[in-house]
DNA sequence: TTGTTAAACGGGGTGGTCCTCCATATCGTA
DNA sequence: TACGATATGGAGGACCACCCCGTTTAACAA
């Protein structure tokens, strides 16, 4: 979940209207997760138990909804990455791979959302979510290198190319988010020293 | 307008039909070059002069219905390449410019049509158009490199390339077309041999 | 604690969409 | 011309985005 306000220099939101604010992002993520980028938003509301002018009120298109949703899944991926970061007793490359396994995922649930977006997203999301995620992951990245756990020529934007091209090719199978474990997980085999 | 029936095993469709057919199609490709494709089927209707429920029986899928305007545009293209081609009197190399003017607004014309399809259509179909728009660029490029007109190494893909990444480029630009004109005219003249 | 006020809420209405049913109109043919 | 097969389109059901506005609630000061 965001920390701060999505208008952070405005006065700050009363607290109810954070909860639903919150509510409704997460309910739109599970929602767009099983039904795509297309899916109702009243659908959202009500899973999200608030009325559908309160998620009107908060998101005044379906746009904005998509990118607090996208936004939302980066900052979690980051903070994941912080957080395995953060335990001195992990194993470097398993942290790593851990974290590659949860972009996947990230990716996967996204589903249409990505190119939903880029038809007409402000521009400057897509670059600051590109670049928060290529620093979490160089963190994890770095710590393994130096753990000697990863091959040379190994870098997070071939990584995250990586974990992208298996989301993207498995997105249309049937049953991708398997599909895209599998592939995963020996991709992840290759990267690591032996 | 596509001559053979949209199911040519089939029976051959009554006129009325196939008249209906054909108007719908064309509404459908005038709506979606103004509001998208996710222009509303009803409005397209309304403007073919035609019922809903009749729209709905040629086209059971909003994904059918763009399949075969996006298949009506290729085969307009390749047509009018056909018949610049059957013209001896023509400038050779004028008439692949002109070609490529009418790719180029076939191309704005789409919008976010080509990747609408890309997520779920009949991949033989994108195949086959891509050939069809090949093959009919190639016969005007060659006549044009045998009168001189082209500089060496111009290939028909390269022109397609080049035509399809200025309306990708300009796709989201306010005046689109225009802009897309202007830099076609320009790439058109590094083409030519001076 | 209590009172005041601005902010947030959500039920319900409006207008639009997709899609289907079926009585009617039209075509192709004998 | 007459007939059967085929195509048509208006009406209606289910759903949706979005907005209006009376009600509730959080925030803050006394």
């Amino acid at each position: 979940m965001s920390k701060d306000a999505a208008t952070p220099l405005r006065r700050p939101m009363r607290a109810d209207a954070r909860r639903n604010l919150d509510k409704i992002v997460a309910a739109a993520g599970a929602v767009i997760a099983e039904r795509g980028a297309e899916a109702s938003l009243e659908e959202v509301a009500r899973r999200a138990g608030v009325g559908s002018a309160t998620l009107h009120r908060h998101f005044p298109s379906r746009q904005a909804l998509l990118e607090a949703v996208f936004k939302d899944r980066v900052e979690t991926l980051c903070a994941k990455a912080d957080d395995l970061l953060a335990d001195p007793e992990a194993d470097p490359g398993q942290a790593l791979a851990t974290w590659l396994h949860a972009v996947a995922a990230h990716a996967v649930a996204n589903r249409g959302l990505g190119s939903s977006l880029m038809r007409d997203a402000d521009p400057a999301l897509g670059e600051t979510c590109h670049d928060m995620i290529t620093t979490a992951g160089d963190a994890l990245l770095a710590r393994a290198r130096a753990a000697g756990a990863v091959r040379p020529g190994v870098t997070v934007t071939r990584l995250l190319k990586l974990v992208g091209a298996i989301a993207l090719a498995t997105e249309r199978d049937a049953d991708g988010p398997a599909e895209a474990e599998l592939l995963l997980r020996l991709a992840i085999d290759g990267v690591r020293t032996r």
